[in-house]
RNA sequence: GCGGACGUGGCGGAACUGGUAGACGCGCAGGUCUCAGAAGCCUGUGGGAGCAAUCUCGUGAUGGUUCGAUUCCAUUCGUCCGCACCA
């Protein structure tokens, strides 16, 4: 054995075995419970960054663990290659994406392997492959066939200059990343997939999950459904004149909007709102600029109306970057409406507050209840009335003249100054009137969502074609499934600027309506990425499928998934999108589950400092300069006692700011995860990463900590080696000790009162640690763990006992502790528990071949023979006792007002009560 | 603006359902070994007082509940995050 810890020999050693003997592959085995251990799959961008190295870390401590307890365990692993940084590179360096792609998975691959995971490699998907995309296609046919997928007019990110459609961060500032211009918005057809036909059980399926998934992310996923209940109300719209009721049909130009014309062809308003109760307040009828009603009418409003109206259209194709809020403009259009309550009449202005996208885009402004309704009202003076009063003022209220509010009062409350429904709380008056509304036909109860349907298209190269073709005599044609993958073109130009990249290979749009064989033209936009996302972890049960996504029966043993983890930057989106993809997978008949994904868990970002100088930018109206940033390296910090940087300089002597963000390679902060394998080790790395902060928590990267996890592993090592003649002598028969051959399947059972008092503490702290560490990966703590092993591996170093002179019972007490040890280690540094479990039984065949399980939990053993019960005297430490486990509240009672101290700090005083807590504490009141 | 989370040593962080605050690690200080250094090992390490036993203050701040509060409640200050006119 070698005496010294050498992290690169062993960490060489057992990736070797396990890659040789698949130590990590699985197949269905219906003999042991199924665990699925999932981490988000990367992008290959070129190099692993430490925020993979923390979340893989912890996926494979888990993945562990779980082996240990005896799971059959899945831990798969792919490639989230489809996307922008591929096209990007093509644009730049003028290289093939898929080439580019491609080497970035090799070298990303050796990364994760030189970390020592424990994947089934055989499993590996890319989303960029054929094999792959097919199914995102046959997905896509899928929904078409069900209706879920469709096409419509929808306003993207345009740059004038280069002709190109950009995504939210191209366009980032409201300026072109390429060229700088400012970015405009453009109408395009787009496909779009019906998420919000899900809407319901996207948010009632949250129930199944709750358990296993941060409040916090469900709470955002909820925010982001946006589900809110109300009614719809219809008001009657008259001219200018006040006379003739308009006789042509409206019909919203946006399709997320319903209709506004009610059922007996007469013009209506409908509006959406929340607050019906309040509708006897309402001063004015709102409609965002591009309701229908505004271009159905546009020719008769006077010209300053249009004016403004054109203004306030302008404005909202500007992109903004949502800092200052948008001052509220509008403008009364002379049209007028009938409050179907009141029967009054009131105007209908045009409102840039008012969103086309959400409910019916008008809506009824009633500025005493609603903090919106109230500063538009202020600023063009129209009035404002109260008629929801709090329940103490109602009376008074009621009888009194209406009133004018200072300010929008929002609450729920009692109606006044509403005719029938004076009096009535808010809560009935929304049940009555609503109901009220339905029977008299103008009106009826409504949901409404802020989930919008999911835009899929995309005007790139690097992703999924979307399978359809364009015939001139059929239309829009779905491909059949038979002709699918439609592959991507080998041979394309990516340039940035004009229509998607597809459009200029006539290979690939030239092609034969599937229905007629008619010449026709195909689809030249890409899937959205989320797509790929939605269903990988699917495709790891059967990534060779070439008839189905993957087979039913497989998905059926191996999902839902049990634990994902990844960064909580995707708590909405792509665990949205995933979660109506699974309900979507239902309903075709692949899986039998709505939800797939039973816990998550969500791991802090890993950043650093970062120093940068900062060039003032005069466009940016709040003033944020541009960073030019300088790695860390090159910088001359100046630090106070306590760390705290004082000053850093720049090599030329440029004083510059300094501040924590997270980790990337453009501001010179990342830490080059090869480089720290290559100095420490990955089990070092490994265990640092896990110890130095809890996995929810942001990890401030401080290389000076990772030490400690070296000489952490470097004293179990050291430990073993010096007592491993003695840890793999057979034991004597005759003290009913098992043998040395028995270890690895934890069958060492001697009497639990053998050997000294010593070698009996030592088996507590063995099998307290035990437990504690079991608890913490129930509750998924890495960190504590980590502590509780530094503790176990103290405890044998303050055992002074020597390997020459310790007695049977010694010797076994440490290799209890010991065997624990290592094989609790295995989670968070396999490579050298492995090694030294090998060195323990014997043989190379490794922890899981030799039956290795998480080591056995005995109560009994973990019990202390006298336990520490400290005394307090008015709620104040004062002594400790020691006491048997077993003492009954009366002998602790008496054994703490024995107590010398307790004595002493009693004496002349009047003891008042006495609180005694079972086990645990003693606490003297006096007076 | 609305919503949420969180404030514990020089630092990262422990602390079961209210019951010994500061586990574990980093850093720092002293010692040991050595020709010297590295590594290792040992000791100490929240503030204040004391030679010491020990006393006292202490979990952002102020109050409250309780025999007892880092933990529960109220107010307040601060930090971070999410949403961004969703009717």
């Amino acid at each position: 054995m070698d005496e010294k810890y050498f992290a690169k020999k062993i960490e060489d050693k057992w990736q070797t075995i396990w890659r040789e003997t698949g130590a990590f592959e699985v197949e269905i085995d219906d003999a042991r419970p199924k665990f699925y251990q999932l981490e988000m799959l990367p992008y290959p961008s070129g190099n692993l960054h430490m925020g993979h190295v923390r979340n893989y870390s912890v996926g494979d401590a888990l993945a562990w663990y779980k082996r240990l307890k005896g799971f059959n365990v899945l831990h798969p692993i792919g490639w989230d290659s489809f996307g922008q940084p591929a096209e990007d590179a093509a644009i730049k360096r003028k290289v093939n994406p898929r080439d580019w792609t491609e080497s970035n998975i090799n070298h990303m691959r050796g990364q994760l392997q030189r970390l020592g995971l424990s994947y089934d490699w055989r499993r590996e998907m890319a989303a960029h492959r054929p094999e792959y995309y097919k199914f995102d296609q046959w997905f896509f046919l899928k929904m078409y066939e069900m209706d879920l997928a469709y096409k419509k007019k929808t306003q993207v990110n345009w740059c004038e200059t280069d002709q190109a459609v950009l995504s939210n961060e191209q366009a980032s500032g409201g300026l072109c990343w390429r060229c700088g211009n400012p970015v405009t918005k453009r109408d395009l057809e787009q496909w779009f997939l019906k998420t919000t036909a899900y809407a319901d059980q996207l948010l009632d399926d949250m129930a199944e999950i709750e358990a296993g998934w941060a409040e916090k992310v469900l709470k955002r996923q909820r925010d982001w459904i946006g589900r809110s209940e109300g009614a719809f109300v219809d008001f009657s719209v008259r001219t200018a004149s006040g006379s003739d009721l308009l006789n042509k049909e409206i019909e919203s130009v946006n399709d997320d909007v319903k209709p506004s014309a009610t059922a007996d062809g007469s013009d209506k308003i409908r509006v959406f709102t929340t607050r019906i109760d309040t509708i006897y307040g309402a001063n004015a009828i709102v409609v965002a600029a591009e309701h229908s009603i505004v271009d159905a009418n546009f020719e008769h409003f006077s010209d300053e109306a249009k004016a403004s109206i054109a203004k306030i259209k302008a404005d909202k194709l500007k992109v903004t970057d949502h800092e200052a809020e948008i001052e509220k403009e509008g403008v009364d259009t002379g049209l007028k409406a009938i409050n179907p309550f009141s029967q009054e009449e009131i105007p209908v202005w045009v409102g840039n507050y008012v969103m086309i996208e959400y409910g019916t885009g008008a809506v009824m402004s009633v500025p005493a209840h609603d903090e919106r309704d109230f500063e538009f009202a202020h600023k063009y003076g129209l009035p404002i009335r109260q008629v929801i009063s709090e329940p103490h003022l109602a009376h008074e209220h009621h009888t009194m003249q209406v009133l004018a509010l200072e300010q929008a009062f929002t609450e729920y409350g009692v109606l006044v100054h509403s005719d029938y429904w004076n009096l009535k709380t808010s809560d009935d008056a929304k049940k009555e009137m609503t109901h009220y509304a339905e029977m008299h036909g103008f009106g009826e109860g409504a949901t409404t969502y802020r989930l919008r349907d999911w835009g899929i298209s995309r005007q790139r190269f690097w992703g999924a074609p979307i399978p359809i073709v364009y015939c001139e005599h059929c239309g829009i044609v779905p491909e059949k499934f038979e002709n699918l993958p439609i592959e991507l073109p080998d041979k394309m130009e990516i340039t940035g600027k004009g229509e998607s990249p597809l459009a200029k290979v006539a290979e690939f749009v030239n092609t034969v309506c599937p229905n007629c064989g008619e010449p026709a033209k195909r689809e030249t936009d890409t899937m959205d990425t989320f797509v790929d996302s939605c269903w990988y972890y699917f495709r790891y049960l059967d990534n060779q499928n070439s008839e189905l996504p993957f087979a039913p029966e497989l998905a059926a043993y191996w999902t839902p998934v049990d634990q994902y983890i990844g960064g909580d930057d995707h708590a909405v989106m792509h665990l949205i999108y995933t979660r109506f993809w699974t309900k979507v997978m239902r309903d075709i008949g692949l899986v039998k589950f709505d939800e797939p994904v039973k816990r998550l868990l969500t791991q802090g970002m890993v950043v650093g400092e970062t120093f940068f100088d900062e060039i003032p930018n005069p466009d940016e109206p709040d003033g944020k300069g541009k960073r030019i940033y300088f790695p860390p390296s090159s910088v001359t910090v100046e630090r106070d006692a306590k760390g705290k940087i004082l000053a850093a300089k720049s090599v030329d002597g440029k004083t510059l700011k300094t501040a924590i963000e997270r980790m990337s390679k453009s501001k010179g902060n990342g830490v080059d995860p090869d480089e720290m394998v290559e100095i420490y080790g990955a089990d070092a790395a490994r265990i640092f990463i896990l110890f130095a902060a809890p996995v929810e928590n942001e990890l401030v990267w401080n290389e000076s900590g990772i030490e400690g996890a070296v000489r952490f592993l470097q004293r179990v090592w050291r430990f073993v080696h010096k007592w491993q003649v003695r840890l793999s002598e057979p034991f004597a028969v005759a003290d009913g000790l098992s043998r040395n051959s028995d270890v690895s399947q934890n069958k060492i059972q001697p009497p639990a009162n053998a050997g000294s008092t010593d070698a009996r503490k030592l088996r507590q702290k063995t099998h307290q640690t035990i437990k504690r560490i079991e608890e913490n990966f129930e509750f998924l703590q890495f960190n504590t763990p980590v502590a509780a092993l530094m503790e176990l591996s103290n405890a044998l170093y303050d055992f002074k006992v020597e390997p020459e002179t310790a007695s049977d019972a010694d010797v076994l007490a440490i290799r209890e502790a010991v065997e624990a040890l290592i094989l609790m280690l295995a989670p968070f540094a396999p490579h050298t528990a492995e090694e030294l479990f090998a060195q323990l039984v014997g043989n190379e065949q490794g922890i899981q071949a030799n039956g290795g399980r998480f080591p056995e939990f005995r109560e009994e053993l973990a019990k202390a023979d006298e336990i520490e019960i400290p005394v307090q005297i008015n709620g104040k430490l004062r002594s400790r006792v020691l006491a048997s486990p077993d003492a009954t509240n009366d002998e602790l009672q008496a054994m703490a007002l024995a107590d010398a101290k307790v004595v002493e700090h009693t004496s002349g005083k009047q003891i008042v009560k006495i609180i005694v807590v079972p086990k645990r504490l003693v606490n003297i009141v006096v007076k």
